[in-house]
DNA sequence: TAGATTGTTAATCGATTAACAATC
DNA sequence: TAGATTGTTAATCGATTAACAATC
């Protein structure tokens, strides 16, 4: 069901002149943004040249795999030394697409829609939400220096001044009918704030940010966690062991 | 590198009484919120039973996989049925560790720090944040309800009244030093805001909502989506295409 | 040069899916 | 009963890793 590569990348090794389409796998186009993430952290501390085995162990990632990954898109390290950092944030970036700025809207000025309008990490990495959108905008039509419209207004606005990116801040009720919206009016792609599993055309991507969900992949493993350091044997454990309610799993 | 699956499992089948611990891929626990997320909502809007076709349909996934994934707890269908989505959800509460609350600190109490104490969607889903830190806390000493200490009384604290997870929401240069001391200090699981990935000991459980990684995710597709719209062939694709600056890839 | 580290291949490992007997 | 759908097996598919020749 998952789409887990594309034959849109780059060649790895450009031999003859002609390009071979390669396919990419999701995984590893889901990594890149981490290695960019650390390689410009170091650039700034002022390191020159960094190896797979120092980038993997930052990462928590074996160093073949970051070699494997990095190989995909070309040869940029040097045998016997490494990466120059220099070199390697820059390629990520083209790679990436963070040559360019983004424009985004944000559709819902509610509580989340307002946090997010305040986040002040999007800017400095290139993207901008350019206006907001909401059933009832306030009546200053402003958020935090970002115009507020009525939502009537997102499919007129967008098709005089197109976007690339939509964010949706609405209740889960509304969220696949903004979704909608927001596709037919042309964005590329969704960054989905709703507790919803957005439906979307093929060519659209999406990510979801759900920390609630983050939270319950964890408790899963704390409870049980707990639960098999209070059975004492696997063979007293009781027979439906997840049906167990589990002791507080923290002491210092 | 990842840690793939764990032991520490209930039994699929529990035949004669003896638990056989299974493992159970990371990735099958990190799809079950959302089945869970989804069947809280099917309750709600009246539905009774619910096929694993129907799941997919709404997830994106197989049905197939839907039921792999479930077979790994247990037998919750009837066949020519599907399942019923009481019962469903109820297991799923109980698997995922959702039937008690769970206490959390937030570490940071600036712009993102207050975003997330504000956000409505942790306590009914069972997640409190019971306190905040700040190296400046407010001399208000408080935050929508939330008690906001000096971040040195975080050891004390912590070892007097302990919490289950630890909200991480504090610059980049300070997080792992953050993450340390609650690890120190006997949290289990770590929520993580900051731009780093945290560096923990084997069983702590780690989660990292980072908004910008996921757009960067994204606008890997959406530049090479223009860049292969816009090469006429691949043959006269230029030599390194990701190096190409990509035009606006929205038009509607 | 000797030492180190890349890029890449091949093997291993793990996850997904198709298919179907069991059964409601 | 006939129809539908589960639970599970086996096959397929894909991703990760170990290992090493190439080479800086």
């Amino acid at each position: 069901m998952h789409i887990r590569k594309l034959a849109i990348g780059p060649s790895p090794a450009p031999s003859g002149g002609v390009i071979v389409p390669l396919e990419i796998p999701e995984v590893v186009i889901d990594r890149l943004p981490t290695y960019y993430r650390l390689l410009s952290r170091l650039q700034e501390e002022g390191s020159t040249v960094v190896s797979s085995q120092e980038l993997g162990q930052a990462l928590n990632v074996t160093p073949a795999q970051i070699r494997k990954d990095l190989s995909y898109f070309g040869r940029f390290g040097k045998q016997g030394r490494g990466y120059s950092v220099e070199r390697l944030t820059e390629e990520l970036r083209l790679i990436l697409g963070l040559t360019r700025r983004w424009r985004m809207v944000l559709v819902g000025a509610g509580h989340l829609g307002r946090a997010i309008a305040s986040y002040r990490g999007f800017e400095p990495q290139g993207f901008d939400i350019v206006a907001a959108y909401d059933i009832y905008p306030d009546e200053s039509g402003e958020l935090l220096g970002i115009p507020v419209r009525d939502v009537a207004n997102l499919e007129a606005d967008l098709a005089a001044d197109p976007v690339d990116i939509g964010i949706v801040a609405v209740p889960a009720g509304q969220a696949q009918a903004v979704v909608d919206r927001l596709v037919r009016v042309g964005v590329s792609a969704i960054l989905n704030y709703a507790p919803i599993a957005a439906q979307v055309p093929p060519h659209i991507e999406v990510r979801q940010i759900d920390p609630v969900l983050a939270l319950q992949g964890m408790t899963y493993h704390l409870q049980h966690r707990a639960l098999s350091a209070t059975a004492p044997t696997a063979t007293t454990a009781p027979t439906a062991p997840v049906a167990t309610p589990a002791p507080a799993p923290v002491t210092p």
